[in-house]
RNA sequence: GCGCCAGUAGCUCAGCCGGAUAGAGCAACUGCCUUCUAAGCAGUAGGCCAGGGGUUCGAGUCCCUUCUGGCGCGCCA
């Protein structure tokens, strides 16, 4: 549970203000009664030292003071006894710069050792209960390149809620009710009818979907019940055409989930919100006066709730729309199980929607600001150096059985994750899939390997790793190992921001940075052949790296080789 | 027309609630393997942070505006 970066800052915080309270008491700095908040960051460059603050310039308005003179005074009251800190200095325009001691870069090894497998969890989340929505495909179809990338997303960030101490669940909702099941029904029964009348003498429906996967479904049913239903009632072929095709659709949709390492807490299917559950929410919004109707609709009034327009819940037909099931659906997550929040992973063409939901969250009696969509930018696929433009209504598409059939699954859920989710993404399908060598993931793992290469060498010459002293661990001192210290020592944090920013592409560029620290490392110090004591230190450190980096790419769930 | 998102090196992108000299990868060029994995490292080169105003000690970051691109504005989902 350590976090030896919030920690640090925890503490500068803490000495600024003791020296900042001393100095007012010694008259040093006038009183005063307002002080505008100070950060402690992380300098771009180690030679402003570890860590920073700008405590003295945003004060030096309220105390009528240079900002240089301010930080002269905080530092003369500084007390650094015991604090892990060796020195500070003022620089620039009146920074105030903290170095670390040697015996802190020693701590942040031992702990990142002690933690193991845990090391990086935090319980910055405090147990908070935490749904996760993402992919949620239509089971009408394959799922294209934007589930695939919404998987990746959804599922990683996820596991940063995990490890920052939330408790999450992992959701997919199932859309196997509403108007895309019936136009699943009639493009299936129109691809039956064409099998044994021909092509010409049906039409196919307009909206209907134009995928191979339709037709092999109505093929894979003629095959079992042959003509027999040509004749019958439309009604009862296409509910047999529904029944027959639809659980094998969903069964490939979490059988290809599941070869992409995704799984799920949670299948909802929305079937199971008609009627009753759309009935109460509607009835819930018709108590605060949310419901009219018009010519034959049930309206809800979204306009009261920062809405453009209002919205139709139910059509005049009878049915209800799909906004309606997705109140009930969202209805159900809070006020019947109970989730603190709630986040949802959509593709970036549904933000219309966003406003719409939070809203009607209001307008049950909700709270729309525990929803929080996270909008992801559509990915840009291309093939030959151009576009390959996918629609599942061209039948075109290329689903993501095909990506993770021809790239590994390791690159697909990196690369996916290499950009934050709201900007768009080009997935050059060619260089995924025959330079895949060259993908950074790869780049990650080869440390690991290599960490797992020098073990093995000491150990083929007998000599295994043991516990050392924080004396030895302070002889750790060239500039190549005290960055890559620092760098392990971030990544608790660097959970706990993908988790808060929603933003899970931190962990794969943490990743990569950290591997880097490490390649640096590994040319710039041995550790077989060095001297007892400093080599033992070195396959400390070695071991601390080994560990950090096998936990970001298990929480990635990317595999994490020993060889290459 | 209105709304959302974006515009940073030739290409793809980082840039941590406004901080110090704007970074990395790919592509280009130059070096480093008789020593723990060269899928690596070191170095060179590459910039009007789309343009213009503003806010302040300080702006790639915040505000206004213009331009360019993506997406959305259904009794579709």
């Amino acid at each position: 549970m350590t976090n030896p970066v919030s920690d640090a800052k925890q503490s500068i915080s803490v000495l600024v203000s003791a020296a900042l309270n001393l100095a007012v008491e010694t008259g040093a700095l006038p009183a005063c009664d307002e002080l505008p908040p100070f950060v402690v960051e992380i300098p771009a460059d180690t030679s402003h030292g570890d860590f920073a603050t700008n405590a003295a310039m945003v004060w030096a308005r309220a105390f009528k003071c240079a900002p240089r003179k301010v930080a002269q005074e905080i530092c003369a009251n500084l007390k650094l006894d015991g604090s892990g800190f060796d020195r500070v200095e003022i620089a620039g325009p009146g920074f105030i710069n903290f170095f670390l001691g040697a015996q802190w870069f020693a701590d942040v090894v031992t702990a990142v050792l002690s933690g193991g497998e845990r090391y990086g969890r935090t319980d910055f989340g405090k147990g908070e209960k935490v749904q996760v929505e993402f992919v949620s495909a239509n089971p009408t179809g394959p799922m294209h390149m934007g589930n695939a990338r919404g998987g990746a997303i959804g599922d990683c960030l996820a596991a940063a809620l995990d490890w920052s101490g939330h408790e999450v669940t992992r959701e997919f909702y199932i859309n196997d009710a509403g108007n895309q099941i019936e136009k699943f029904g009639l493009s299936l029964d129109a691809r039956y009818l064409q099998i044994f009348k021909g092509e010409e003498a049906v039409v196919f429906p307009e909206d209907g979907y134009h995928g191979e996967d339709i037709k092999l479904r109505a093929q894979e049913f003629a095959d079992i019940h042959g003509d027999k239903f040509v004749d019958a009632d439309e009604a009862a072929r296409k509910k047999a055409l529904i029944d027959f095709a639809l659980p094998k659709n969903i069964e490939k949709l979490q059988k290809d989930l599941e070869s992409y390492r995704i799984s799920y807490d949670v299948w909802f299917r929305e079937s199971t919100l008609h009627p009753d559950a759309i009935n109460m929410a509607i009835k819930a919004m018709r108590e605060r006066g949310m419901i009219y109707e018009n010519e034959g609709a049930l309206w809800y009034k979204a306009t009261e709730n920062g809405g453009e327009k209002d919205e139709v819940l139910v059509r005049a037909n009878g049915y209800p729309t799909y906004f309606a099931a997705d109140i009930a659906y969202h209805y159900n997550k809070f006020a019947v199980r109970g989730f603190d929040r709630v986040i949802n992973v959509w593709g970036a063409d549904h933000h219309g929607h966003v406003a719409r939901l939070k809203g009607a969250m209001d307008a049950v009696g909700l709270d729309g600001d525990k929803l929080d969509i996270v909008l992801m930018q559509l990915v840009r696929l291309t093939k030959d150096g151009k576009p390959f433009k996918m629609s599942k209504r061209t039948g075109k598409a290329v689903s993501l059985t095909d990506l993770i059939d021809e790239v590994p699954v390791d690159a697909a859920r990196f690369f996916f994750n290499m950009r934050e989710p709201n900007s768009s993404l080009d997935f050059d399908l060619d260089l995924a899939v025959s330079e895949s060598s060259q993908n950074p993931v790869y780049y990650v793992q080869y440390a690991h390997a290599r960490i797992c290469s020098i073990l093995r060498k000491l150990s083929e010459e007998g000599i295994t790793p043991r516990k050392c002293t924080s004396e030895e661990l302070r002889a750790i001192n060239t500039s190549e190992e005290l960055e890559l210290i620092r760098r392990l020592a971030r990544f608790p944090q660097e959970i706990i921001d993908a988790a808060k920013n929603y933003d899970p592409a931190r962990l794969t560029k943490y990743a990569i940075d950290a591997a880097t620290d490490f390649h640096k490392y590994y040319n710039a110090c041995r550790v077989k052949d060095e001297a007892e004591p400093l080599m033992q230190a070195r396959l400390n450190l070695c071991i601390a790296t080994k560990t950090v980096l096998y936990n970001v790419l298990t929480l990635l769930k990317i595999t994490v080789p020993e060889t290459m």
